[in-house]
DNA sequence: TTACCTGCAAAGAGTTTGCAGGTAG
DNA sequence: CTACCTGCAAACTCTTTGCAGGTAA
């Protein structure tokens, strides 16, 4: 459990002003064990649901993409018709279950070592994501 | 140049009216030697602008979603703006150029093969994507 | 003739923005 | 006090839908 100080440390320290909201939204966020995957909209209910805490969506977006930028979240496109947010921020992969629209990490270390053989003049890699698209095998 | 009665064969084939509309849209979008990366929007501008025609947004959304369903275009998932559609409707991956937006193919045979070592329970895995994301190296 | 298709306009979902009032420093 | 933040509502973008008129078979 990580205390309300260190997330309050944590926004200033990013320029970010320690807001009432933005500390409920860390602390929804980031006191977790796992890996968490949520869209806006997830996040909005289960503020309001879970925490107790009626944030509008306008200061959720705002706090959201201000946290990406400051790289506390990364942003993972899996479908076209909503934005993903990952606590994970480490370089991973997905699964993603087609059956339930549900997010699993895929570690890094379990998945061979990818080697991309063509180039492309005056580019540089910035990333190389691997999206597992799985279904219910019934 | 393929001519339009093999178009009008290929609809009927898979159980959609050759309309004027289909045809021309089929005549834009596979009278091509190199794939083609679209979004509706692209393509609505560009059937107006280099062919001429003046097609509904809502017919261009059926038919674009009706190709899709018999397996004459790919979705492509890069951000959750908005969707790409793909010509190239074999396996095969993704540079995603963020200078520009630009998509650009790469083949199953220029990546090395991949090997996921965590297993899903009662999962199968339909697809595995890989989608590199680069930059102008200047 | 009948089933399907087109195109408009309206509706919907997700997201962003303008701005007045509120709060941190 | 000042700059920044919040929250509402309105606006915006992309996509889908309802429906009247049109077209293929």
């Amino acid at each position: 459990m990580i205390n309300k100080d260190s997330f309050i440390q944590k926004l200033r320290a990013s320029g970010l002003r320690p807001t009432k909201q933005r500390i409920k939204i860390c602390e929804f966020l980031f006191n977790r064990e796992k890996t968490f995957h949520f869209t806006i909209n997830d996040l909005a209910k289960s503020l309001l649901n879970k925490a107790k805490e009626k944030i509008s969506l306008a200061t959720i977006y705002n706090t959201i993409h201000a946290f990406k930028k400051k790289g506390y979240l990364k942003e993972i496109s899996i479908n076209s018709d909503k934005s993903y947010f990952d606590t994970n921020i480490s370089k991973h992969h997905h699964f993603f279950n087609e059956s339930t629209s549900e997010l699993i990490d895929l570690n890094e270390e379990d998945v061979s070592s990818i080697k991309i053989k063509k180039t492309l003049p005056k580019k540089k890699i910035k990333s190389i994501e691997i999206l597992v698209k799985v279904a219910n095998s019934n």
